[in-house]
DNA sequence: ACCGGTAGCTAAACCGCGTTAGTTCCGCCT
DNA sequence: AGGCGGAACTAACGCGGTTTAGCTACCGGT
């Protein structure tokens, strides 16, 4: 069987008995045909299950339908968090709604990730695009701005003409985890983050040393140590603090899956948790609710998150102009990991 | 600062002092220029930074330098495997060779799935496309093959003239978990299965069959059931088995996340692992090496797989046939969540 | 000296849409 | 009756490439 032939509007046009201007103006809503002829029209490429050429369409409108997303991780960091998944999916959930597709991308390194920006500028295969984890010396709003790329930085960093971000209240998230440990007793509080040059990881870390200046916590014992947000490093790190003279008393994990393996790290040297070791991990997912005892999670709706950075995409794409734009706060869920701090040991 | 004009052939013509269509001769390789003027003509697109629209190139050579890869799946069940971040960073590696782009998206059902196809293929936006968890009675391969669109079928089916398909070897994956599980001594050995419509599921479940009739295992005791592959279900599975009469000495769970749940639900009720029951996961990750004990499982090259699929799709692209190909065989890894039956349970 | 062939190039058409500049027709006003 | 304006529609162009059909100059053969 030969391939069906893609309806265009010329067919749509003899069909009709219209001309294809006709055609373009009646589907398009813009004035210059009658109702009558505006709904025959319709009809007829209905009937045809015709739909644009996007390409036709962005070689005229300037205009492709699409946006893109870059995820630059070397491959062993990826595929663990479920966190980027749940954003696609919020963001997809937006973009449908306007007939939007997603070009995803996962590369290795941030050169080539703008190398990609520059290609997909010069191939006019993106309207748009949503930057994700922001660096604190961050090349990317700077180049999509000489591109004149519009942006949306998923996480934080500041706005410009065409360029938003939205952001996720780190500093709040932080304080509340800190508030709800403080609140146990703790006083040896540490961090275990994820890669140091990220805008966020500096917010918590930033504002974890705030926390524990105002409330008189030795800063050499409640502290952040950074790592690559894989398992076997959040695993590393928690070895070493629990070899250390004055082990803290709970940790504080950037990611479940660090979270899952510094418990694991912590049972396997019958470290009691959370008698002795309270562990709170930095985004739920069902990995938080499978251990045990099961992990105290900072909940936050990334799916909501993702729609929110494509909803102020297309909001850019519509010729608004960019803004910051915060996300709804996160929430601690307190479960059986963490709790009141062992008195002898602090 | 305005917007950087995106250069065009036309900028090259100019430049170079020959016309728009010797500049696309030269760049494309085709006869009909000198080298001199080839070689003249590529240097300045190289200094212009030029690289062809990708919907003018659509519109003229129907060829978009896309594919697409749709995931349906209802969003709970989302996000938390890693297998689908893993292969679609293998697909990528092997599109990037050609500079092709990526459209991915997630959507909530078959149907949906099947209307972005049709939309796709009319509005010319791809190229090609993977299709994932193929089921037994799948309308996609029909579909796609009435559209003309060239596809790859990641999982298994029968080939076609614009189709091919890349297949794991879950046969004879699941004789060696029934191998290594037999061999320590167990009998009654259950396979909490994901997804019932699914064809890798299937083959799963009469592979298991065959085994345990092959070495005259008691079908009642030795089965599969079946689950929607996300953490509850697996626990919830998980319950319900250790509660039977003769409850299983071996589960075997078809993702990580359900292994893992199934473990943490064992360990609640105080049933050993290995001792009491053993327990294989079908798909490593880093979740298998953080639970105590570590977990048993199937270790395949997820990323290679897409690779795989991905240079498969570019082959029919350039031309070549459908036709079905198998993948590397995957390797069982014994960790210490598998043991001996315990003598007196079996 | 003449002719045919080919290498190297240019002009022009085309892909499918959006858009702008006409063109026709009709009703209304003076 | 004549002019005028707007509604409804068509013709033609451009977007940035690819491709086909020419066109010219040169070269070798007889």
């Amino acid at each position: 069987m030969p391939t069906a032939r893609r309806p265009t509007i010329r067919d749509i046009a003899r069909r009709a008995g219209v001309s294809e201007s006709a055609v373009s103006f009646a589907l398009n809503g813009r004035p210059g045909v009658s109702e009558g002829t505006r709904e025959r029209v319709r009809r007829v490429a209905e009937q045809l299950g015709w739909h644009p050429s996007s390409a036709a369409r962005a070689l005229s409108g300037e205009r492709t339908g699409a946006v893109g997303l870059v995820l630059a991780r070397p491959a062993s960091t990826l595929g663990v968090e479920s966190f980027f998944l749940q954003l696609v999916s919020g963001v997809q959930e937006a973009l449908s709604t306007r007939r939007a597709a997603l070009l995803f991308q996962v590369v290795e390194s941030l050169d080539t990730e703008c190398e990609l920006y520059r290609r997909w500028w010069a191939e006019r295969r993106v309207d748009g695009v949503l930057v994700v984890d922001p660096r604190s010396e961050d090349p990317r709003p700077a180049l999509l701005g000489e591109l004149g790329l519009p942006a949306v930085v998923v996480g934080g960093g500041e706005a410009g003409e065409r360029l938003s971000s939205v952001s996720a209240d780190d500093t709040s998230a932080m304080a509340s985890i800190i508030d709800h440990l403080h609140g146990l007793g703790h006083r040896r509080i540490v961090h275990v983050a994820g890669l140091p040059g990220f805008v966020h990881t500096e917010r918590r870390v930033s504002c974890l040393r705030a926390e524990a200046a105002a409330r008189g916590l030795d800063p050499h014992r409640t502290r952040s140590v950074t790592t690559d947000y894989s398992d076997s490093e959040g695993a590393e790190a928690t070895r070493l603090l629990l070899d250390e003279p004055d082990p803290p008393t709970a940790i504080v994990y950037d990611n479940d899956v660090m979270a899952v393996a510094g418990l694991a790290t912590a049972q396997e040297r019958s470290v009691a948790v959370p008698a002795e070791l309270s562990v709170v991990a930095w985004d739920d997912s069902p990995l938080c609710r499978v251990t045990h005892p099961r992990l105290t999670a900072l909940v936050r709706d990334t799916a909501a998150f993702g729609r929110l950075a494509a909803r102020e995409l297309l909001r850019l794409l519509d010729g608004e102009s960019g803004r910051a734009v915060a996300s709804a706060l996160p929430r601690l869920e307190p479960r059986e990991s963490t709790g009141e701090a062992n008195r002898a040991a602090s």
